[in-house]
DNA sequence: CTGAAAGCGCTTACAG
DNA sequence: CTGAAAGCGCTTACAG
């Protein structure tokens, strides 16, 4: 019997009969043998791979969306090669070239520093799929949130509980999500008539450091306020220990609003008031949309609408 | 020039006329070539390629682990192919299947439902490294963190505090990580000559909800606690969540410890009071036993000691 | 239904 | 220093 028919019979590629079958398969067991990955690759001209670039593979952020890519890939016979790109545009050249040399069919990119010159380059020579930014090119998908509303929606939130003196932290400044994000907290200020003061805006870094310095210097610094919107939810919580360290109580004399609703969120003491944006859904669209556009189509996937999750942090401002 | 010769210029493997390896050089960054990494696995009969089964890849408990151990492997030239085993055996075994076809050089294991049995067996095939139990077997590596010990030090740090009655939340059942954190806690109390009280423990699931649960059901108990000993951080945001809900301030009515030290711990209101076990290093620990046995070498890795954190969540028992 | 052969893209003795 | 050849383990026309 050849190498060949045992090939077919494992795919199921031919007709074979049935007393071949049955040996090649008990053999197969007994020997504990299975087809080598690479060589198959090799011969087919596909991986069954998808490559992904996320920023830090121990996100708490990004992780559900990983495990949504994981999850739906799976499912459908590929395998993700997950890489931290670790908002270095170097090392996500790294994982770019790392993954381009190991042939994986498509790359999806969470986020990340690589310029849209860069991503239209790559997708020359494979298919991407990027969240985070909007980018219109050939072989290049992009699911984006919608930053703006998910901030407008906060702020408009804090507003409709009475509060005028709302500030922000902000994360890193040339971030896109960042600036999405304030500017949905301008407009939400604007549609109500409240005038913008930029001292109520300090950045931030995105992680929990930052929001507690952030909400210190905004503290020290005098200029009144009694609701404060983070641009995620780690800033939320550094804020909420700032707070808690001042003497000050969340939220009887500050409200706080976060941005992501992590999983953790609910579980803080107060729960935290976040808009939702499913990062599950996210990594699952993004999957999805790989897929179509192996199979040479035109990806028609998008995301659910942002949504407020009012939960404990929020309250009327204090009467004075 | 033959490809051979471009084979040995890509990987100095032979001494080239000056010429030549220019030109080559130039036609690559021309070209934008990149070897193929999968026909090079074939011919060398290696992929370069760390195969690791965590039990969900957004484990906050796991992720750092994963951080540890792609940080290590990719400063060494290998990467790591993460999958989620979901706790679940199947799950797990189809992630070994996945692995072994991609001829990964070896695999790390982070706990998981995989009986030593099956490890041992598969250890025939590929060299393990398992972190979360402890078991001896040809070409398996385990690392195991000193669990008991590190409930042994929560606990003390409770009764030194003053309090006598102290609930343990465990984890799920037949959990080893679970069970040797129970064998601590009741060490201490022993040691402290304070009788068990089987009423004080109750089940959780290593998650917030079972620490929520768990929590709601010891305080209708009626059986009185002035302590909580939580067996992990996750269980420990769910109970003081569960605190805050019945009316109950932590640390003042009821302290509470866990265990893990996750990073966002010490960004809670208040700050949580925990056992450290690095989990970072235990993943580049994992990382380098790995690449110890690849040497053929008998990995000589040890992992630092756990150390309680305390914060703020404990306290001195009040006065009744 | 099944086998021999060529090919996927690399590496490495083996000869020059 | 360099090329031709064989081989890594698979798949798939191409012939029977």
């Amino acid at each position: 019997m050849s190498i060949a028919t045992v090939s077919r019979i494992i795919n199921g590629t031919a007709k074979v009969s049935p007393e071949r079958k049955d040996a090649v398969e008990a053999a197969i067991a007994k020997l504990n043998f299975r087809p080598n990955a690479a060589a198959r690759g090799l011969a087919l001209g596909k991986s069954n791979t998808i490559g992904v670039i996320t920023q830090a593979i121990d996100s708490p952020f990004y992780g559900e969306g990983l495990r949504g890519i994981e999850d739906y890939l799976q499912q459908r016979g590929y395998t993700a090669l997950f890489m931290s790109g670790n908002w270095d545009e170097q090392d996500e050249e790294r994982c770019m070239a790392e993954l381009l040399s190991r042939r994986v069919d498509g790359i999806i990119i969470f986020s990340g520093r690589l310029q849209d010159r860069q991503l239209a380059s790559y997708a020359k020579q494979v298919p991407l799929v990027v969240s985070g930014r909007s980018l219109k090119a050939p072989n290049i998908f992009s699911l984006q949130v919608d930053d703006e509303r998910g901030a407008w929606l906060a702020t408009r939130h804090l507003i409709e509980l009475g509060h005028r003196r709302i500030a922000f932290i902000a994360g890193i400044l040339d971030h896109p999500d960042a600036s999405l994000r304030f500017k949905g907290y301008r407009r939400a200020l604007a549609d109500a008539g409240i005038a913008h003061d930029p001292k109520l805006v300090v950045p931030g870094d995105f992680h929990e450091e930052g929001g507690v310095e952030a909400t210190l210097r905004l503290l020290k610094s005098g200029n009144k306020f009694s609701a404060l919107f983070c641009v995620n939810d780690q800033t939320a919580y550094g804020a909420c220990l700032a707070l808690h360290r001042s003497g000050l109580n969340c939220p009887r004399d500050v409200s706080v609003v976060g941005f992501d609703d992590l999983h953790s969120s609910s579980y803080r003491v107060p729960p935290l008031t976040s808009v939702r944006q499913s990062i599950r859904v996210l990594g699952e669209s993004s999957g999805a949309a790989m897929l179509q556009m192996l199979q040479g189509e035109q990806p028609d996937i998008s995301l659910p609408q942002v949504e407020l999750i009012v939960r404990e942090s929020t309250a009327a401002p204090a009467k004075e």
